[in-house]
DNA sequence: CTCGGTGCAAAATGTTTGCAAGTAC
DNA sequence: GTACTTGCAAACATTTTGCACCGAG
């Protein structure tokens, strides 16, 4: 528990955080939750604890910790909805600078398989799988 | 070309849709877009062919057009966003009744190689892997 | 003391719903 | 003619920005 606490603010002071009460709670919640919550879901649940926080203080916070690696933000969420005229079996690559999602064909990919623990709890009815970084036109490649 | 008239013509038919000509035109370029555009973006260009076309017109449109096959709702978008406390590699499996998120993780998924064809044109730097169906809560197994 | 953080408020953006008039079937 | 669709408008939710005050370092 304690060395929780110590990767937060070593990771906060690494990148110029400051340590805050807000902040301290809004760690120890986070990392309870197990249903990858959005802000609003957070902040209702630290709300019980510290009544006055503001919601903007949940959200610049969890903004703040996807950028120095205590978050990762899932995938496309937050983004306006965006749709894909191609139903066929496909893969895409997100450029994280531009924004750009490219297509691409993959058999191998299309065949990956289901892990059985999964099959056994989930009727799985679809596969995705994104590539993200940075894409050739914004590289200069 | 006809034949893509023919399938969507067919498609609507099945499902109770109407063929009119905002549709129509939707379709078409819809078809023709390669960037997985956001109702905003397609409205866009649309409006340069129909100029007295409504958002909502194409924004209900795209989404009638995912309800029955005709478009796919690229991963998250258009949802709150959410976060993730757990930084280490694992996956996701999504309902897509209840909209819960659950964690599992997969030595073979981790190992997966990125094709090389994508190797060479892109830096990629995160891969992610979702599955999506009913949970076992929602189907009652 | 200084600079970043907080809380409040408002703006910007995106999503969703209600309804009267129009149109495909 | 009927039921679905369209276009307009308003409601709603979410994200983003501005600013004065406060507090960690």
């Amino acid at each position: 528990m304690d060395s929780l606490l110590e990767t937060f603010r070593k990771r906060c002071g690494e990148n110029g955080l400051k340590i805050t009460p807000q902040r301290t709670v809004i760690y120890l919640e986070f990392l309870r939750s197990k249903d990858h919550p959005s802000v609003d879901a957070l902040y209702k649940r630290i709300k019980k604890s510290l009544p006055n926080i503001s919601f903007d203080t949940v959200y610049r916070t969890l903004q703040s910790f996807s950028e120095i690696g205590l978050a990762n933000v899932l995938e496309g969420s937050g983004e306006p909805r965006r749709f894909d005229p191609d139903t066929q079996n496909h893969h895409h690559f997100r450029c994280i600078r531009c924004g750009n999602i490219f297509d691409f064909h993959s058999e191998f990919y299309d065949n990956i398989d289901i892990p059985k623990e999964i099959r056994a709890e989930f009727d799985v009815t679809k596969k995705k799988i994104i590539l993200e970084g940075i894409c050739k036109y914004c590289s200069g490649k």
